[in-house]
DNA sequence: GCCAATTTAATGTCAGACATTTACAAACGG
DNA sequence: CCGTTTGTAAATGTCTGACATTAAATTGGC
């Protein structure tokens, strides 16, 4: 592992890389301890402050993790799915906000990645993943429930659909399309009668999943895409003649 | 934006949060200026190095870059689906090589969300992507190419596939999907034949694409699915063997 | 008015000190 | 002999002050 002092890239990030690199390559294996903060900076030959910046980068993406105290350090991290999830979400959330992403595409691309999730949890999902969909479904059907918690409910509704599927891949690449989702879908109104007839395509949905059939649960996905984005578009339009006559 | 000083998490940590918090929840928009490290220091009651922790830790995940200079400073960024890719990538195959994910669970998540792609690469995809494939189908017929050149030119083919859908989420969460399958699909030796295989089966592909039959291109993948799982279990039941007897 | 030198404001790096945490071992007391 | 306490060492976390480097803005000369 070396670097280069002469390079214009900050020296933090060339060590970031660095080590970075040494894991990703399987040099450094998982709960392994890297040298100290002293060796480190000996054997780049640089301050402490570069070394532990570096360090700092590298935690921020969870590649290792810290611990205090006599033998303690920095240590490779094992990844876990949690920690992926949040990580994903957060940059999809936003991806999609900062990049001007019109609804439409990311509705069909969550869609999209949420039918494909349905013939594996039609064959698979437990008892407990339909009793958490159902209970959610009934969470959606209380009077009185603000938007914001409409839609919480509803990225839960979808989560339960794609655990059901039973495979951590997939659940950690789709968290990130559902959750993404979430601050679009918050600037959405939801009527009482819309409330409704998402609930119902809920209960389709549910149902499908229940009878173990996919091409039915595939098509009231498919409906539910349509009637979001019809929803979506919906409130586009309205913002766009709010905003041409003020 | 507050922190806790007798909080056991470390400063820097704290910090970090705080303005992630800000640019999550929109307060701090693309391309504003965060105050200078000595006025965050200043804020936030702390020493400059713990500030500039917080920065690197955010800056690590792209959600601020620095300038150096008279007008310099931290700037909120524009996070790129070039650098959610990146990112989304060594987690992924992170995730995957530390966790043991076994071959067919990575391969069934990876399928299924190629699978769905297929509709809508079939009805979009470009005279481009149609080259890209075919090219990289002539390139994988090459003799003398080793099984890492091969792997990669696989997972340009799918690439193109999945951007033929034209749809830059989906492009962006199925790159990890891809991607991340690179370092297990490399653990296998491919031999002429099961070369063959693959490149009549990525043929279909392109046929089918090219005739717009999204039918046709979700069989093929689904029999490349097959194939390639049968590839895999052949390497881990030999590496069984070999592990067994010594 | 334009070009070059200077100033200035910011981040990047370094060195040294001290604070805090933690494991481990030694001393102590029952 | 065992358990508790105390001390010690090694590591990370934080602070301070200094200097280096960068790049924009300003100034000065022509």
């Amino acid at each position: 592992m070396k670097i280069d002092p002469s390079s214009p890239a900050d020296l933090s990030v060339q060590i970031a890389s660095a080590i970075r690199d040494a894991i990703v390559s399987g040099q450094l294996i998982v709960d392994q301890r890297l040298p100290s903060e002293a060796e480190l900076c000996a054997q780049f030959e640089v301050g402490r402050t570069t070394v532990r910046e570096a360090l700092k980068r590298l935690a921020a993406q969870s590649l290792i993790r810290t611990q205090r105290g006599a033998t303690g350090g920095a240590f490779v991290n094992r990844i876990s799915f949690e920690e992926a999830y949040s990580q994903q979400i957060t940059t999809s959330t936003l991806l999609l906000s900062m990049n001007a992403v019109s609804f439409e595409t990311a509705c069909e691309a969550r869609y999209a990645l949420e039918r494909a999730c349905a013939p594996l949890s039609a064959a698979r999902r437990s008892a407990d993943h339909l009793a958490t969909m159902r209970a959610e479904i009934h969470r959606q059907g209380q009077p009185g429930l603000t938007d914001e918690a409409f839609c919480a409910s509803d990225v839960a509704f979808h989560r339960a659909l794609v655990d059901g599927a039973g495979n951590p891949v997939m659940s950690y690449q789709l968290a990130g399309a559902v959750e993404a989702m979430q601050p679009l879908m918050n600037m959405i109104t939801f009527t009482a009668r819309s409330r409704e007839r998402i609930i119902a395509l809920h209960c389709q949905i549910a149902d499908a999943l229940d009878a173990q059939s996919a091409p039915e649960t595939e098509a009231a996905l498919s409906e539910l895409e349509r009637y979001t984005l019809t929803l979506g578009q919906d409130v586009m339009a309205q913002r766009a003649q709010t905003r041409a006559a003020p």
